[in-house]
RNA sequence: GGCCCCAUCGUCUAGUGGUCUAGGACAUCGGCCUCUCACGCCGGUAACGCGGGUUCGAACCCCGCUGGGGUCACCA
């Protein structure tokens, strides 16, 4: 088998969004698997809506997750000169023509069909032009479609598609301000990169049969076409921005390990048996196109949550906790040099889905003052377990040394005395220290909280009991 | 609307003619564990869209229908 070269492809005109990350990431695992090369080529050539921060957006957004490509970025805008000249070899065989029908002439005819019902395809009106016939005027290059016939390719994913030519219209191929268009510039393109393997959304279907055309035109191999089912809203359509957090940069600000994101668009129209859970290294030996699905996959994010929260548990607290520094900061916390904080990650780590929800959670270990959840506040800040507090506070107060094995037999005991349970005693005294009912263990948040910050809270609980 | 693609639990999927009374995962619902939450463990609900074929035998093959999606630019 020859060396496989693939390519991703996007255009520079917003976020790498998830859509495209699974194609690049697709691209990427298959080159590895077969000792490929990946290719990044930013077709920048809508100079309207390209952007120089989309293209860095796109490079971020591949660096977090870890796609790094062998090859570019190419940047096509700065191939034009080599389109125009595969442009003008197409004019001289003979398989495409110059067309000078202006937009507002094909409006025009177009409505005339339409008027009659019939499906609109531009009329050819200038394909039989011989030179002599030129006008002088501004043109586009068409292509000129086998009126009969047809197109087809067996697709690595779906099998054999084919497209009758009489439904392929003239396409344009160059602009009449002399600048080619997309079906044209991606063909040349990947002629030029040896590309021959063509990994990308279904919603290229439709530009295969042109581009198979102009490659049998330039007299080029055609290559390999693999079209990747679509990535689908709840509604079952084609995910975008309309969506919620479809850029990759997104799901990093929202606390989502690149692994996470990794694993869970690789199983998204991907399968191997019932694996669920894939290191790199295992996805990079199991991944084949040929093992996609065909039908598109709906975008759950509660699926993408587990696997995060499973990422998360696998950190070690050292690691964790420098992933939630700058969630933490955003927080007003700043914790980069808090020796406690790996433990105090430890305590949460396996409670929380992503490092946003684990900064939050650890919120309450920081500070003097405890903020009060209203539910908790009104359940336990009352009267009634003022005595509870106070004789709390006196045992509690007599331990020295704070841990586990020390202020369990005392909060214990009290319990016991009370002739109750644990949870009518450890509640309340959660509530207190934490300013909520969810907590670690209440014994390990005392101890994380520390001697001092726990007496001062329970201290705080009783004042706030008595103003009342 | 034309063309093209698709069709297994709510969702992601396994399944490639018999081992399927259809398996796993997320979610969900019970239960256990338990100082709360989470983790973990045990168990439950839940799917082959419909109709024809082919075959001794179809989730798996073929056709039709229905449904869904994509695409129809001098955007990429």
């Amino acid at each position: 088998m020859t060396q496989p070269r693939v390519r991703f492809a996007p255009s520079p005109t917003g976020y790498l969004h998830i859509g495209g990350a699974r194609t690049a990431l697709f691209n990427y695992l298959y080159a590895r698997r077969f000792g490929g090369k990946f290719i990044l080529r930013i077709e920048d050539t809508d100079y309207e809506r390209s952007t120089e921060a989309s293209v860095q957006a796109i490079l971020d957004g591949m660096a977090w997750l870890g796609i790094d490509f062998d090859e570019g970025p190419y940047f096509q805008s700065r191939r034009i000169d080599r389109h125009k000249e595969m442009a003008a070899k197409l004019l001289t065989t003979g398989h495409v023509y110059k067309c000078f029908c202006t937009k507002e002439e094909i409006a025009g005819r177009k409505a005339e069909w339409e008027k009659e019902k019939k499906v609109w395809r531009y009329d050819r009106k200038c394909r039989g032009l011989r030179p002599d016939q030129h006008p002088d005027k501004p043109y586009v290059i068409r292509f000129k479609t086998p009126l009969t016939g047809m197109t087809a390719w067996d697709d690595g994913i779906r099998g054999r598609v084919s497209f009758a030519n009489e439904e392929i219209e003239d396409f344009v191929l160059v602009r009449s301000d002399g600048t080619p268009v997309y079906n044209f510039v991606v063909v040349v393109d990947d002629v030029d990169m040896d590309v021959n393997l063509v990994i990308r959304g279904e919603d290229h279907i439709s530009n295969t049969p042109k581009q198979i055309l102009i490659y049998e035109a330039l007299g080029a191999a055609v290559p390999g076409f693999a079209h990747l089912p679509l990535i689908l809203n709840n509604a079952r359509q084609k995910y975008s921005k309309r969506d919620g957090a479809v850029s990759v940069m997104g799901f990093r600000d929202e606390g989502f390990l690149p692994h996470a994101l990794f694993n869970y668009l690789a199983r998204l129209g991907w399968s191997h048996g019932d694996q669920e859970i894939f290191s790199r290294e295992e996805l990079i030996q199991y991944f084949d196109v040929k093992d996609v699905n065909k039908a598109g996959g709906v975008f759950n994010m509660e699926k993408l949550l587990w696997l995060n929260n499973h990422y998360i548990r696998q950190l070690s607290p050292e690691e964790c906790a420098r992933e939630v520094v700058p969630f933490l900061a955003a927080l007003g916390i700043d914790a980069v040099d808090d020796p406690r904080l790996p433990a105090l990650v430890k305590s949460q780590q396996e409670r929380v889905k992503t490092l946003k929800e684990l900064a939050s959670s650890l919120q309450f270990y920081f500070g003097d003052e405890v903020a009060f959840d209203p539910k908790a506040a009104a359940k336990f800040l009352t009267p009634e377990y003022l005595p509870l507090y106070e004789e709390l506070l006196r045992r509690v107060e007599a331990v020295g040394d704070f841990t586990e094995s020390s202020l369990e037999p005392p909060v214990k005991t009290l319990a016991e005395e009370r002739g109750e349970g644990l949870g009518k005693v450890a509640q309340p005294l959660r509530a207190a220290l934490t300013g909520t009912t969810v907590s670690p263990g209440i014994f390990e948040t005392m101890v994380l909280l520390g001697r001092e910050r726990s007496l001062k809270r329970l201290g705080a609980a009783i004042r706030k009991i008595r103003g009342q």
